[in-house]
DNA sequence: GAGTGGTCTAGACCACGGT
DNA sequence: CCGTGGTCTAGACCACTCA
């Protein structure tokens, strides 16, 4: 049965790499021989095949033709969600509560995350994000006033800083670093739970057209997972 | 200066949301109006358009129009690499020991994981990775062998378990899972850490077309960090 | 040099989904 | 209904890169 659209030829082909039809990294028909084959246009193939490629199935280069990808990459697509959904999608109910907030001198280490010289004035934000009234991430910021100047004296009740920094700076991109910390006896407080306690770990450093906006790190409590497919 | 391709014209598009130009769930201008101001056909301005809503940038609808994502998502692109990269990318030298391996019993918890009979098989292996000598991850794999029938009998010396199924079994799509764990004395010796660490891990599900191939968790040597762009 | 993928065009028809 | 994005076509030219 001939497809003649582009996801069904993209399903198809799919289909006949997985069954091994090609090995891995093995030279495939070009895009004019599959055009034949489904009796459509090269175009129709061309995003058949171009969406496979980003998905990280084939390889291509001109004049080299396409191949399946000798090693296929694991690749994993991961969205991290902002905190109130990653608590109201558990079914429960999202607070928080700024717990500290001081325009204050910039650690070294935080200056050079950000890369801004020691002149720029932060805001430094500590909050406390609450699913059911327990604790549920506990989140240190710093934000660059240079960059985002209207933070200084933003409410920070109905959104927290995370939401309103998104609404505020949308469409920044940046790094994020993931690992396990032990709680020490101030986190361990603040979430409530012991010390030494395994506590999951975000890390995020955040930038606008080459201009740092924040860095932030959250501390989730026990027990937290994050869940994405592949 | 006007651009004639689709990837000008997308980011000169990013760009202009980026300045501002419509606020956040606004309609921006559809794809005719497009084509007609940077001098192109539809098609061009549709990939440029279609590419940033795949972005998240931007959502589309038929008849509704174009517009900028109310609210924007953090999309992060992970890709986990498989280990032997995680450690030779640091610039020390892979290696791995398998140190158990047994057809046994499958417990109730991975059965339940791979949604498996109590009758079939599964091969169980307890992998060491290590970084220059040192331990830098301890696995514990579950393979079903109804769907890799020869993992059974094959050598895990060259490559890992790992390494083995990627190649034995490519495009394989799943689940994964992060999350901080204790490190109980079991663990805490095979990783040569102390009783109580906090343990960076990864689980991860496995499938292949509707059926369970693996399940697999890594437990990571302190001061492990997963590190990724959005 | 020559073959392959990358892209653009102009036109057409279709499917969805507000009105 | 009808406007919008989604897609396909046939043809063309280009850019990369292998031989």
């Amino acid at each position: 049965m001939k497809q003649v659209t582009h996801s069904g030829i993209r399903e198809a082909i799919r289909k006949r790499i997985i069954a091994g039809e090609w090995a891995l990294g093995e030279l495939m028909p070009g895009e004019a021989e599959f055009a034949q084959e489904y009796g459509c246009a090269r175009t129709t193939v061309n995003r058949a095949l171009r969406t496979l490629a980003e998905d990280g199935m084939i390889e291509r280069k001109r004049k080299g033709g396409t191949r399946v990808r000798p090693l296929p990459l694991p690749p994993a697509q991961l969205r991290i969600p902002i905190l109130r959904e990653q608590v109201e999608s558990r079914g429960s109910t999202y607070r928080h509560r700024v717990t500290n907030r001081i325009v204050r001198r910039t650690p070294a280490e935080i200056r050079e995350r950000l890369q801004i010289p020691e002149t720029t004035r932060t805001l430094y934000l500590e909050t406390l994000h609450l699913a059911d009234d327990r604790p549920f991430a506990f989140e240190r910021r710093w934000i660059n006033l240079d960059a985002v100047p209207q933070a200084e004296h933003a409410e920070l009740t109905e959104y927290s800083a995370n939401e309103w920094l998104v609404r505020t700076v949308p469409f920044s991109r940046g790094e994020v670093s993931l690992s396990a910390t032990k709680a020490g006896s101030d986190l361990a407080s603040a979430l409530a739970t012991h010390d030494g306690a395994a506590v999951f770990t975000l890390d995020r450093t955040t930038w606008l057209e080459g201009q740092a906006v924040t860095a932030v790190t959250f501390y989730y409590a026990e027990g937290f997972e994050l869940k994405f497919s592949i």
